[in-house]
DNA sequence: CGAATTCTTGGAATATTATCCCGCAATTTC
DNA sequence: GAAATTGCGGGATAATATTCCAAGAATTCG
């Protein structure tokens, strides 16, 4: 693949705190600025950094319920899938949308304020979404972790 | 909440972006470099910002495979949810751990380099979790789209 | 085995950026 | 209406990122 262990580390690293300074970095992986800096820039340019960026306080923000929602289609031509993916795309509560295997169907996970927030959400958005059979929504009583960092 | 429309331009430009000079920040947000600032460490201090962390890509890191883990437990006693939700915390391929309505499950999200190594982590992790009745897997055949941005 | 090439390093110089301090203006409070 | 509070912009300074250069290690090739 191309990645050290160095590497492995400052990806480590930056994948719990983004903005930690150069010089903090290049502490933590045993390397001299200079050094630590140039294979930053390698690891965005050949995209294994994809992007830097702030996480909020989901509570905070007033959205602390997630909800995943499973959805069928009628069909599985291509025509229906695109029309369906353009339209969830412009939802701007639904923070994934994953195609499944199996029957054609899709996983979103949405954020709300809450179950009224959610019914809001559903009226507005979902029930409007093309080429659907059928939809179920699972509420998520309490998020016991989540991470943005993958394994390395 | 106490935000107001700049607090709000200023969270949905970190969101993106997380790395943005105070300076471009500014800009964006039509305020001057130090009130821009000031606005971002009080947001920070607050917690409406919770962290700064770089994206990775998940297929140069050899985890293009999301797979939906869907597990019913055989209780719902204290101890049961505890002694899972610890042992699940430490798997390093789960990224989130959902408690979920309804009957006393989970949803965990979970990456891997294919289904085969799908399998090895079902053999060594999910597979000697405690308390387990029911475990259902759904492999995600591809992300539509998948963002950290919640709505603001 | 040795020379040449390539790659990565560390340190220093420079440019950019963050951070803090100050005085001012607007709004609120009494 | 005066005092207090709040938020602003500009400027000084400290911290940080970024680039350049020469030297050392690793690799290739004859």
């Amino acid at each position: 693949m191309g990645l050290d262990a160095t590497d492995r580390r400052i990806l480590a690293a930056l994948q719990k705190k983004g903005r930690m300074s150069n010089a903090e970095l290049s502490d933590q992986v045993n390397l001299s600025p200079s050094a630590c800096h140039r294979r930053v820039q390698r690891l965005e340019a050949d995209g294994y950094i994809r992007d830097y960026v702030a996480l909020l306080d989901a509570r905070k923000m007033g959205v602390p319920t997630t909800v995943f929602v499973e959805i069928t289609l009628q069909g599985q031509a291509e025509e229906v899938l695109d029309a369906f993916e353009k339209a969830v795309s412009r939802i701007p509560d639904v923070l994934e949308c994953h195609l499944m295997a199996g029957t054609a169907d899709y996983i979103l996970k949405v954020v709300a304020e809450n179950t009224e927030d959610f019914a809001r959400i559903h009226k507005q958005y979902l029930s409007r979404l093309p080429g659907v059979a059928q939809m179920q929504s699972s509420f998520a009583l309490r998020t016991v972790f989540k991470t943005t960092a993958l394994p390395v």
